[in-house]
DNA sequence: CGCTTACTACTTACGTAGTAAGCGGTGCTGTAAT
């Protein structure tokens, strides 16, 4: 029944690795966590079963406007017209439209802030919804928190809306954003489907440096890699620079008009530029199966973020290369842009003090000359009107950076790490190390399956060399 | 916080040291009312 399904409206002729699985949990009406490598097929996952159903909306929440007009338009292109997006792009007219459609709907896509918006979600309150779906669910964790704070509170609005069953999908997720997804969504006793987020075909490199020396080094790496490659820096300024250098290569980051962004990933993806300097805005979503390598100039913030973003090579799952290049103090960068998120504690007792005495957020933004774009006081200020005091803001900030600095820190042991990169990486995800050819720089193919540096509980040892990595040139002896 | 850039001061002939200012990622967005 289900093949059949899968020739007539998907035309292909077979499952691959996972979709059945996932398809039926999702069918029984249970609420599912599905953990799926990248390029996967995830959107059969959840748009197959309303073709079993007899009625009912699929909703679709996306974290990319982008990702929401590809994935309407490939509906569409294989024939399906009972589909619609809600988002800003679309008028109000439209919107009005899409909202008296719903009832006849098979599926909805849209972002997790519009679910704010209480008449989309007045209205959909009213249609029998058959599945509620967030697509790359590790945005929960990632982004939920502190950027993009509807993501926390989708689980919410999916109670409002009746508590129709969930379906969370990511490529790479550890315990803590399992647990992040979990609670997010207000999962009940989710099935958890979970493939290895191991990518054989890709090698493991860390190459460290003196900061001087890493301009030459990368010049060097780009010698000996294949190409199309894709080069990921921290700052903007760095991604442009780097990209002056080489040559065939463009730049990509969130400081380029959307047109210009779309325009270079369709480069990037016809092979007409075959080398990408960018920021992390690059890649979700990007479905190029020939990129044969990855380098970090700069390292990310989290093991996890290391891994969505080296997980864009080999997707065609031939042979590919991710290298890092570390120079002492690189994470400074990282734990500056991590702390800036939050609003200093001078800019809490400020607006607490104006908000004790009724002011509103847009006088006290004028009289204190905050700026009501900037992430940090825009989260603070959610957390206000959530009702939350000085010292539940003020706790809750601590616990945040604990947790991110202690992911930050094992990026760091990543890079430091002297048994096997793969294995550390396989032991973060709570994976057995598996033993392969072409694994990494520190044990090639001679990987064996041992004990992994330290992890969590590793309390003491931890505190000191969190002081080490972070304050010693200020606190050295 | 730490790195880079821009400017100033002082010295002494076009250069250098010292200080101040600026910069550093990710994306969504009913936006009320004249």
């Amino acid at each position: 029944m289900m093949e059949k399904v899968l020739r007539r409206f998907f035309r292909y002729d077979h499952f691959r690795t996972g979709q059945q699985e996932i398809i039926e949990s999702v069918l029984s009406g249970q609420d599912t966590l599905a953990i799926l490598p990248t390029g996967g097929g995830k959107s059969i996952c959840y748009q197959l079963p309303s073709y079993l159903q007899p009625e009912g909306l699929t909703l679709i929440l996306s974290p990319l406007l982008s990702l929401i007009e590809d994935q309407v338009m490939q509906i569409k292109q294989r024939g399906e017209r009972s589909v619609a997006k809600l988002t800003s792009l679309e008028t109000r007219e439209q919107k009005e439209q899409v909202l008296h459609q719903l009832p006849r709907l098979r599926y909805l896509y849209l972002s997790p802030e519009q679910l704010a918006v209480p008449q989309v979600k007045q209205r959909l309150a009213d249609v029998k919804i058959n599945l509620f779906v967030v697509d790359e669910a590790h945005c929960i964790s990632q982004w939920g928190h502190e950027f993009r704070t509807d993501y926390a509170k989708l689980g919410h609005v999916r109670r409002q809306l009746g508590n129709p069953p969930c379906l969370a999908l990511t490529a790479t997720a550890t315990k803590r954003v399992e647990q992040d997804i979990v609670e997010g969504l207000l999962l009940q006793q989710p099935n958890r489907i979970r493939h290895s987020v191991n990518r054989p075909e890709i090698q493991l490199i860390v190459d460290q440096a003196e900061q001087d020396d890493k301009d030459r080094l990368l010049e060097a790496w780009l010698k000996k890699v294949e190409r199309p490659c894709v080069i990921y820096t921290t700052t903007r300024r760095e991604a442009e620079r780097i990209a002056q250098q080489i040559t065939n290569a463009a730049y990509y980051h969130a400081g380029l008009e959307a047109e210009d962004r779309q325009l270079i990933q369709q480069q990037f993806l016809y092979d007409e530029i075959d080398c990408l300097v960018c920021t992390s805005a690059f890649g979700m979503g990007v479905n190029k199966g020939n990129v044969r390598t990855v380098i970090h100039y700069t390292m990310p913030a989290t093991i996890e973020a290391y891994m969505q973003e080296i997980g864009r090579a080999g997707r065609d799952g031939k042979p590919s290369t991710a290298i890092l290049l570390y120079a002492p103090g690189d994470q400074r960068l990282q734990h500056f842009l991590l702390e800036k998120q939050y609003a200093p504690s001078l800019w809490i007792d400020q607006v607490v003090e104006g908000r004790r005495r009724h002011e509103s957020f847009e006088t006290m933004e004028h009289r204190l000359g905050l700026d009501p774009d900037d992430p940090a006081y825009r989260l603070l200020k959610v957390q206000l009107m959530d009702g939350k005091s000085r010292s539940d803001i003020i706790d809750w900030q601590e616990a945040r950076k604990k947790i991110r600095l202690r992911e930050l820190m094992q990026m760091i042991n990543y890079i430091q790490n002297t048994l096997c990169r793969r294995a550390f990486i396989l032991h973060h995800f709570d994976e057995t190390a598996v033993v392969q050819d072409r694994c990494c720089d520190l044990c090639g193919n001679l990987t064996e399956d041992k004990p992994i540096i330290q992890t969590e509980d590793d309390q003491l040892n931890w505190k000191r060399r969190l002081e080490e990595v972070f304050f010693s040139s200020r606190h050295s002896v």
